[in-house]
DNA sequence: TATGGTTTTGACCATGCGGTCAAATTCTTG
DNA sequence: CAAGAATTTGACCGCATGGTCAAAACCATA
């Protein structure tokens, strides 16, 4: 790989999240890509087999950089010391700060894995991509039930619960780059940790609650 | 309006909505339209504008029924005298009801809003659509709140967060037809329910919506 | 059966798609 | 500078798309 070669690919993945991210995976064809990045469309052939090879080199890259982002700044908490409260705080916080961060990215993303489909017309990015990301999760979620930290619920559940808001808070700022992520990620924490932790229990940080309640089975 | 055609556009709704369902929305061409209901491309030019014409009668078609369906079944609820915990749950059990018995109709009514666009590259079911759907959970929130029912939260954000549930429970059911719905339905009433209800505050136990409900096995 | 409106077909069109490739250009290096 | 490798272009291919239309088929009714 010449240092060329590697300028150029991610020249052509950047141009290529503005489209998709703009125009939609239906509207990202390679002749606008190439157009919006000032090259030939046969150069992008010659840098990538094809055009699914394209988009799965990015949805890979993006990935990639959104896990190493996560885990630098929380990964510290996903360890067996720290409780499980603490844990998803730090998913959710980790999540919603990088797609806050790159926007554009995690929306080409989304989209890409939501319509890209293989020649077999399944999803490319379908349910064992999905399951990947559930499974973490649910370990989460399954070893604060465990430690007696969570009330009882489905871990699946709660884990595609989590998932599709983090999903949806890409399209929120997609839409409204104005918006105060500050502010809703604070409510998001704050939905989950009342839905994940026991009815009365104390809450993280400056919750005054008062009553104490038996947990219903 | 004949009865020729009427019926001929419920078939070719019908069929759209399988091949959308089945294929995505980028494979629901004209051609494979045609060809799954047995007639040919022609026929459905004469009976719709086009194919955003086609598209959107059936998102309005699918919408319509849903929306009736929630409020024959729910509609008492959502009066002045119902308190908003049994709104919000009759909202979740009817739309998860609606999407569990029709889940290839809800499937591609999603897949199109997601990705139709007009002329001048816009969603066509995008921010203003998604806005009636926000405001009428928001209201179930704020008159929560304001009868000291539900806790101190952003009602936007919790409205954001019970569509995206709705949604992905829409893929979910599609991807695993043997889903267990009513459990999931009960799950995700308890999420809903403990994220919005004041800490330690009583629960919901008893269903007050589902009573006469008849179960087919 | 003859008439006239309704419905349906299948061929056809322009357009844009992903992909290919020989030729031209640029870069590296001896 | 010269030669060969790496890079880039732009024309071209086959194909599928959404859409159009004259002709054919169908159907109700006088």
């Amino acid at each position: 790989m010449t240092v060329t070669e590697a300028a150029r690919r991610a020249q052509i993945l950047a141009h290529t999240i503005d489209v998709v991210a703009e125009l939609g995976y239906a509207g990202a064809s390679l002749n606008r890509i190439a157009a919006h990045a000032g090259i030939s469309k046969g150069l992008i052939s010659y840098h990538f087999a094809g055009k699914a090879d394209l988009l799965e080199a990015l949805v890979h890259d993006v990935f990639a950089r959104g896990g190493e982002y996560v885990m630098e700044r929380h990964g510290h908490v996903f360890g067996p010391d720290g409780t499980a409260g603490a844990a998803l705080r730090a998913y959710l916080e980790g999540n919603l700060a990088f797609i806050a961060e790159h926007p554009r990215d995690v929306g080409a993303v989304v989209e890409i894995a939501r319509n890209h489909r293989g020649a077999d017309g399944a999803l490319v990015f379908g349910a064992a991509w999905e399951e990947t990301l559930l499974d973490l999760l649910a370990q989460i979620f399954t070893a604060g039930q465990e430690a007696g930290e969570f009330r009882a619920f489905d871990p699946r559940v709660m884990a595609i619960a989590v998932r599709r808001v983090i999903d949806g808070f890409t399209f929120q700022v997609m839409a409204d780059p104005d918006l105060d992520t500050r502010s809703f990620t604070t409510e998001v924490t704050a939905l989950f940790d009342h839905a994940t932790r026991h009815p009365g229990a104390e809450r993280l940080e400056t919750d005054t609650t008062t009553a104490q309640e038996t947990e219903p089975s």
